[in-house]
DNA sequence: AATCGTACGTACCGATCGGTAACATTGTCA
DNA sequence: TGACAATGTTACCGATCGGTACGTACGATT
């Protein structure tokens, strides 16, 4: 076990030279399966458009699958810094840190060419439970619906796990309508069903 | 344009004989793209499972992608079948005609296996507007929207369009959602949840 | 200078993809 | 019975799929 690097940070992006083939491939993997879906996307097209080659991506990775599943750990990591950016902006006022993620979702889920939720979308590509994928998107769907109910109870709902089960079937619904509607869809209703909602369950 | 065929009657079911190829590839080819997914299934394991060959296939349709369009035009007749059962059960009341599909749904998201909805799903597979089963699942969704708005009227809302709307989100939710948890999902909340949207929208 | 580990590229694998040409079989009419 | 159209089958196409064996350029160590 060689571990002795001395100019090259293991975990840090080192900004200093340019990126590494490994790198380049997950950021094109990243974008390209968001945009069109696992699926969709061939290991030829990921490697060729991050002008490296295809041993240089099974170096890093162990499969396709596997890098498909690098990719929504990506995509999950980013999700939670959106997802709590209104915890600094309204600390100690749960509803209002939910509902900042709420408008920003209501307005992107609204513009055309509107993607969803990649671990959502995964789970939609991958209906069988034993791909490396969808065993990520599951886990992290459970970690969301227990952060809702937390934020339920701080809300002072009746029945937090009531309210959260409601706030991730809108959040949800969002995610999925704003893929079948361009402008003006369900989604641009989103922050005024979810305040409705949060209203009925607190007293 | 030889359109005389006396015996045979060209759009029903024709239950006296065996399912013909086109029929037999019809009915297998919805099961599959249902259960796996579209891109998932190949042809060849379509005509496989259905006992017949490729050639049989192309004959009755034009391409795997209008084949897709074709399983989704089937499950939107179903969808509707379903969707307005409780329209005779519960004559002139909308909101139990409405609540007959969401317990349904509420059960059936809420077993272990379900795969939602396969108009949603088509969208989530085929995020580029130009695919044939794109195009029908979206056409359908700006349906089934309209209906809810019709729905929302009848029910009393003070602003049926946003009732409407909240109720798509629901929906759409419960189909996600219930292909990533298996039992005791958020969908089993879909009824109590929705039953606090509708009375908050009227009064 | 010889050596070694790392990182990357060239060229290729068998399997499967969607789709088709050409031929055999069948049923329905005159 | 014979002609015709519809529907079936065998065998194949080029393209692309995910994945890999193998050679090479290069910087650090001795």
């Amino acid at each position: 076990m060689p571990a002795k690097r001395p100019p090259s940070h293991p975990a840090e992006p080192a900004a200093e030279e340019k990126p590494k083939a490994a790198e380049r491939i997950r950021r094109t993997a990243r974008e390209l399966f968001y945009r069109e879906g696992i699926r969709a996307i061939g290991v030829e097209e990921i490697v060729t458009r991050a002008g490296v080659t295809k041993p240089s991506l099974y170096r890093s990775y162990a499969s396709k699958d596997e890098l498909a599943a690098e990719y929504l750990r990506d995509y999950e990591v980013a999700f939670w810094k959106v997802f709590e950016a209104g915890a600094e902006t309204h600390p100690s006022d749960a509803r209002a840190q939910l509902m900042a993620y709420f408008e920003g979702l209501s307005q992107r889920a609204s513009q055309a060419g509107y993607r969803g939720c990649g671990l959502t979308n995964a789970v939609v590509e991958y209906p069988g439970d034993d791909h490396p994928a969808r065993k990520v998107a599951e886990e992290h769907k459970r970690k969301l619906r227990t952060r809702l109910v937390e934020l339920s109870t701080a809300m002072g709902a009746k029945n937090p796990a009531l309210l959260a089960d409601g706030l991730l079937l809108l959040l949800e619904g969002t995610y999925a309508s704003g893929q079948m509607f361009g402008s003006h869809g369900p989604a641009e209703s989103l922050v005024n069903i979810a305040n409705q909602l949060i209203d009925a369950s607190l007293s």
